[in-house]
DNA sequence: GCAAAAGTGTTTGGCATACACCCATGA
DNA sequence: TCATGGGTGTATGCCAAACACTTTTGC
């Protein structure tokens, strides 16, 4: 991966970026990682990612990294590939293609570490995650589209809500990623018709307000849908 | 790429492979090479790919192997990333990472050397496109889910079509493709309605029976569409 | 009893589906 | 005139969209 004076450059080396996605507060949350790689990149911010081992598949390589540089144990994410970054000069340091996966996860299964911020990696809402090194804006903002897409026709959004839900958090979840205003009594039928939900029978919210059914996923899977 | 017993493999390395599809006589075909690989893959085919080179893009590599390996002009093709296949085994050789291209072509578009069969590229109907080299049936039948899929929200067939069309025509396709019978009433009107195509004044076809009218896209971009 | 969120039904218009016959042409 | 493919309209049912009030709870 060094370029260095010496010997030009024989292939292209391959590295996996993660786009870790939660949701927490109403907003859209991105993992990232502090980046200090002189003389390119000093002190900034980017996805974390890495290169891949000869011996590990591009998605072995971004469950390592996020686990190594993002401190988020990858057993408890969903992913899925994105795209393949190969612009030739999207690292100015040498010839880096980069295997990008977009990857969820509900807020209510991390752990207390998980949710917090340290100086070499935090949370970020998708909204203010600018000025990121590499072509990390790029990716990030792919895969925000992406996922935007993908939640109208598939059940991904399961990976990103907790087990165990209401309809109203579905609802403002599901708007809050596309910047949508949902009406409340069509947005319940048509989850309800879908039929990929079920009550969780007798189960509902606390709280100071009237108590809100829990539902949750009949299937684990993401599956395509005919349209949320 | 080459492993030697010399030395380990210090990298993984990057290679494009492309799916080529056309559409002649009412089948999808696909585009197929000779592979000659001793000691592994000796006298058999393959798809169109090769290494990228450090100072081109994946999409680079890819219309420059469909060039050379298959014989086909890049500049006729419309291509868009399939998937990235990274599987450790995937090529028993040594640890080759692909980055996969799904690219379409009219057959009139096509020259008649493009056309035609040789020893080393030819055109393979894609259900009798069995025991590729290295993970290419993988690649292929991703390939056809892909578009299969893609025909469905978008305007990708307009990449397999030839300019000018009948509507019969693009239900043919369109049907052959996903395996459907379709209404030809049902179907004109949508497409129609959809604002997709215009018909192009006073042209129609030939032949022994009643001319059909000629349509063609109204944009050459691929757009998602709200269902065909 | 009040503040806050949960929960519920109906009407309307548009679209998908199913379905069968006449038309234009060349041989 | 016949064989072949081109071209058209209607009825039905479902679904999306628009729209406002009542219920339940904790304080």
């Amino acid at each position: 991966m060094k370029e260095t004076n010496k010997e030009p450059i024989r292939f292209a080396v391959i590295a996996a970026d993660t786009v870790v996605f939660t949701y927490n507060d109403g907003k859209l949350l991105v993992r990232l990682t502090k980046v200090d790689r002189p003389p390119f990149f000093v002190d900034t911010k980017g996805l974390p990612g890495g290169l891949i081992n000869p011996s590990e598949t591009a998605e072995d390589a971004s469950r390592r990294h996020v686990e190594d540089k993002a401190g988020i144990a990858a057993s408890k994410l969903y992913a899925e590939q994105l795209y393949t970054f190969s612009r030739v000069d999207r690292d100015p340091r040498g010839r880096v293609v980069a295997v990008a996966y977009l990857a969820l996860v509900p807020w209510e299964k991390l752990s207390k570490e998980e949710q917090s911020n340290s100086a070499t990696a935090w949370w970020s809402p998708v909204v203010s995650a600018k000025k990121l090194a590499y072509d990390h804006n790029e990716v990030l903002s792919f895969a925000t589209k992406r996922l935007r897409s993908r939640i109208t026709y598939t059940t991904v959004l399961a990976k990103l809500l907790p087990r165990e839900f209401t309809l109203t958090e579905f609802e403002n979840m599901y708007g809050a990623i596309l910047s949508a205003n949902l009406d409340k009594r069509n947005f319940r039928k048509k989850v309800l018709k879908l039929g990929i939900v079920s009550p969780v029978t007798g189960k509902f919210t606390g709280g100071r307000f009237r108590p809100a059914q829990l539902y949750k996923f009949i299937s684990t899977d993401v599956k395509e849908i005919e349209v949320i």
